[in-house]
DNA sequence: CAGTGGTCTAGACCACCAC
DNA sequence: TGGTGGTCTAGACCACTGC
């Protein structure tokens, strides 16, 4: 990272001077960090350029700050999320997503925020198949470990297809989970795909998710088809960049 | 992404309205935005608070500065990369990384930096089973689309195994690529994995990608396994973030 | 050389938090 | 109420570009 000794800004050494303290345990993780008008005085520059420099350490994660109370080192590490893996353990009956979560020894929660019957986005309806604004059931959550959220999780499933299995209007859809609902009405996965970008949060993004509007999330347009290759299902996760490793193989 | 009228930040509300004006053509692909001394006089701010909501809008990606020249809006449109796809037309003889490019109609560029012998350096022996500093042959590039900077692509292959195909020390490996040398000597890929992170560049990876400190990139680890499920490759792929929309699919 | 963006400062006011 | 970070300003100097 560091480099041969360009000039660089003021703001960006300050920054780096900060993360060589958090990596080397002077500010530990979960502690917060000086002030900035003590960092000020203590760097000689003006609360600006801390600002600016802590600025950068928010960007990649580094930090997590307090409005009003102070700036804390990031507590939680990098979650490791394995596309093939999860759905294999979901099938086997394992709860939603916390998959990734126990494998780190994180305490779990999942928030549904709504469940219901609601008129399909031009997107999603698009990926579906079906026109804009037809029906489809939502299930939206919020996932969390150790109390901070990790992820953001919309599924989309068409209305017809839906309806013929009530359970999942459940927020425990059963044993298996929703895609065993599925199969049970003769629409089981058989085929997935994942397309993955990264973005900057929208507004809704940065309350829910803690973010800040410099801070990338990944976003994955999951996408599940059915044995006759029938799109039955979009989920889109919307989570901070800083927080996963996304793993895929195959074969060949 | 606009929501009900929170006190937003006069920077992130010009933000939003320069973005308007970059989607509603007033400032079309390729052309200029006003300077900012102009931008602030126009919106009755002070200059430093417009250069901060240009910031926003680098970061994500829809600008690019020419130091000293002024600020251009992106041209390039966002690229897809299909995992799978890629690797089954590149064994059909296909040229490295073009694939994407070409299906964009954008003309491609592969420039080489480096073939050679060379350490392995720690994370990229570990994946391999080889020890740190053990003799591996690294073959650098860089990709580019219409003239600019697409990605920065860093192979490794164990030396034990590059050494019995010379032609791997060719820029262009021969037929098929580097895959099918390996191919040749017994080591043909039979699985891949792939890792997608996301993080702020290195000071080389801005200088070389052309991005700033603030622009997230993709970074992809990729490992080619052989028929024996021993690893016989690596390539670390990193790309603006903006740019690219990755795919993966897979069965059951 | 003039125009552009990059950075820095000193001072200011605000919203939010904990006490 | 005092401490914290969020934001804004006016003014300044710099490096780089293109003429």
């Amino acid at each position: 990272m560091a480099m041969i000794e360009t000039p660089r800004s003021q703001y960006g050494q300050i920054a780096e001077l900060l993360l060589r303290r958090i990596e080397d345990g002077t500010y530990p993780a979960g502690s917060p960090l000086p002030s900035e008008d003590r960092l000020a005085d203590e760097l000689g520059v003006s609360r600006v350029t801390v600002n600016r420099a802590v600025g950068l350490l928010r960007i990649a994660g580094h930090v997590k700050v307090k409005r009003g109370s102070g700036t804390l080192v990031r507590a939680l590490p990098m979650i490791h999320r394995d596309a093939k893996a999860r759905y294999a353990a979901r099938a086997q009956g394992t709860g939603a997503g916390d998959v990734e979560a126990r494998f780190h020894n994180l305490q779990s929660k999942t928030v549904y925020r709504r469940i219901a019957e609601t008129p399909a986005p031009e997107d999603v309806a698009e990926t579906l198949g079906i026109k804009k604004d037809q029906p489809t059931l939502i299930r939206s959550r919020v996932l969390y470990a150790n109390d901070e959220p990790t992820q953001i999780a919309d599924s989309y499933i068409p209305w017809t297809i839906a309806e013929k299995s009530p359970e999942l209007l459940n927020e425990n859809a059963g044993p298996g989970g929703s895609y065993e609902r599925l199969a049970d009405i003769g629409h089981g996965p058989a085929r997935f795909t994942e397309d993955v970008t990264v973005r900057m949060p929208t507004d809704e993004e940065q309350r829910v998710l803690e973010l800040e509007p410099t801070q990338p999330v990944f976003q994955i347009w999951h996408v599940a088809y059915d044995g006759k290759d029938r799109p039955v299902e979009v989920t889109v996760h919307v989570m901070p960049g800083y927080l996963w490793k996304l793993r895929y193989g195959w074969d060949e």
